[in-house]
DNA sequence: CCATATACTTTCGACGCGGAAGTATTGCGG
DNA sequence: CCGCAATACTTCCGCGTCGAAAGTATATGG
């Protein structure tokens, strides 16, 4: 087994051909790649196919390296092992496959007004490099060109680089075009072409929210849900709804969305809208503005976990606001599962009872209970959203929308 | 026309063979009974399919009498009239295919606790027949008795009746078994087989609003969709959305929705719910504390409209509250189009300005229009979307649910 | 060692589809 | 009036995918 392997395919296995996959296959290949490996009798019934279906589908799959039969692992007894735990059912063992999630590797990016921050993936979307760079210049140029610093980096290490994803805030058209962004002040920006032409791999290019919830959809809270919202909470506010695994596309996130009409005012001027409940920079501006101190967003949730009055009462404020909010996503999207990621949902592990509070006022006694899911996520954890729209277009091909 | 339709099929009109269609056929049918008559080549465009395999599809749906080609017709040159309009386009003119909706019929029902609302529709769905018989006696036996006698009426004028919609109030599992009806006092019981067995048709039983919902999604403002939200104002209140055709089921419809947290107190003493703002009874009932007088709701809509204070501050503050909902589904659930229907959206009519405010004031500027449209639906309306439900699981066999 | 149970493979026939070629029916330009 | 182009539709054929059935592989349990 080993020796057929190694010697068969030597070179398939460090390039696999990423030959266009039939539905079929690519049916395949996502269920394994968000699901863990999977036996193809599982696959049989997860997909409605029979098993006959399974042995033409995966035949090729595997021949071509881009699945590979855990089953006939070299050393390890695996199938003793893991049946032997209680799964000791009479009959002929699975022999689960999996993905070889480390045989190519993606990068991705997200572009900030002060930094540039990278990651590479496996296949899995498993982070296993990341890197900051600061940002002097926010000229389109200086950025791509910064771009390609990091991939050269990266690529000494993992030389199998097979495509890069990119996050920018704003408007993106198409995959590739920045229509506009307020932060670096662009407009109109060839992003996509401007770094494939330097580095010569494939690069996908969309809004840093979107990326980031076609991540959480595809391998995270939301895997094989039909109906999936996502908040994001940190520096801005931002909602995202995904139907059928395909995030719905609209013109504008939520900054402007009225929760409280007594509320406190944001920076436009607004009372009580998202923007000015939930994001940190407008929770710190309550406390500067009351206590003309200026207290870290930690802090703040500390002074209020430690029932200070004053942060208590805005964090708490904030909590029944975010409740609210998702009460009403709940309500009228009717998603099976509503995810709050960002820097900014420190506020659930405070104020969690408060949240709970809020969503139950708003919600009929007899509805299904709200599924509700938190996750911090940094940065890179944005990058890494990058990544996964470039291992969604370029490997499997998923990646038309409009 | 006439004359073709009695001598060309008589065996064949009064009693189509409704074989189980293919997927292919039924998304042919679907196509052609929701868009009105189209054309082989028109069909190929939309289901997105080849030439021949229209061909292949259509043969057998004509040959069974479900399908008439409407070019062929021996009198009218109907296709010459159609495309002389200014479609003179060059090249062989179309044929296009049209369902034979008056070959069957079916029944529909909508009962509340003071009457049974009963219509006979085409395979269109457009009614051709309608009856209100009052209810003395709530109990299930006698329900199934006056639906009974109804259907025997309809059936001496009607003798192709095919099948048998039914919606009422409250839960209902298995489009047959009414779980429970507060109004009727109703508790597990299953309705379709009572009736089915007293008439000897194909009984479907579904919640009323649910029933409408779909009605709408199918052959009303929601056809074609993808996302399409439906809210009901009447005695009630009704909130449904539909996602790809099918209808999202939840165990409640939002009446206790809070959308004005300092709005007036419903009859359940919650404020500012979607039941206490924007119902009729909620309305008089506000109207009435006020005045001491029982104003009737039109009443109170033609006081509005001329200015007279107190009925004017009810209805706009009532418009605002339906305002700021309609703007948070658009912006929670978004949907292409949000329909208002029931007995209860004259409101629009005459507030529809206040209406537009609050949902400019709930959107982000940039945001995409709301797609907002008006249906006013009586009774009959309702047993119109039961008869609907007979149409999509009896003939089209697309009912499947859960 | 054999029966049983489960997993997977192989084989074969049915079916739906697209593409190519053919037919039908119009308008248009000589 | 006669092609000619354009469009609509039909017929035919080959391909690809699927499921069913039969066959093979590998475990457990008596």
């Amino acid at each position: 087994m080993v020796i057929r392997e190694e010697v068969e395919v030597p070179s398939s296995a460090s390039m696999p051909n990423w030959r266009p996959l039939s539905p079929g296959e690519r049916a395949v290949a996502i269920a394994i790649l968000t699901h863990g490996p999977l036996s193809r009798s599982e696959l049989a019934k997860r997909l409605d196919l029979s098993a006959g279906s399974l042995t033409r589908l995966t035949k090729p799959l595997t021949e071509s390296g881009l699945l590979v039969d855990a089953g006939s692992g070299p050393d390890e007894p695996a199938p003793a092992g893991a049946s032997g735990g209680l799964t000791t059912r009479q009959g002929r063992p699975t022999r689960p496959l999996d993905i070889v999630a480390g045989a190519q590797h993606f990068a991705g990016f997200k572009v900030t007004a002060e930094a540039v921050y990278g990651v590479v993936t496996t296949l899995r979307s498993e982070i296993v490099a990341r890197r900051r760079t600061p940002l002097g210049d926010r000229d389109p140029e200086a950025v791509a060109d910064r771009i390609d610093a990091m991939t050269d980096e990266f690529k000494a290490e993992f030389p199998h680089l097979a495509g890069i994803g990119i996050g920018v805030g704003g408007r993106v058209r198409d995959r590739s075009l920045v229509v506009e962004n307020a932060f670096l002040d662009w407009q109109e920006v060839p992003l996509a072409a401007m770094v494939e032409e330097r580095i010569g791999l494939p690069v996908v290019v969309d809004n840093d929210g979107a990326a980031l919830i076609e991540a959480e959809a595809w391998f995270g809270a939301g895997r094989g849900l039909d109906r999936f919202a996502v908040l994001t909470i940190g520096a801005g506010f931002g909602y995202g709804l995904v139907l059928d695994g395909k995030l719905v596309r609209t013109r504008e996130s939520g900054k402007r969305w009225i929760i409280d009409p007594y509320g406190p005012f944001d920076k436009n001027g607004e009372r009580g809208t998202a923007e000015g409940l939930l994001t940190i920079p407008a929770i710190r501006a309550q406390v500067q503005a009351a206590t003309g101190r200026d207290m870290t967003y930690d802090e703040i949730l500390d002074g209020a976990a430690a029932g200070e009055p004053l942060t208590y009462r805005i964090v708490h404020q904030s909590a029944r606001g975010l409740g609210t909010l998702v009460a009403q996503i709940a309500n009228y999207a009717i998603p099976q599962k509503i995810l709050l990621a960002g820097e900014g949902v420190g506020l659930v592990d405070v104020a969690g009872e408060t949240v709970r509070e809020a969503i139950d006022a708003n919600r009929h006694p007899s509805a299904d209970p709200v599924v509700l899911e938190t996750k911090v996520s940094d940065f890179h954890e944005w990058a890494r959203g990058a990544a996964v729209l470039a291992i969604q277009v370029l490997v499997l091909g998923a990646g038309e929308e409009r």
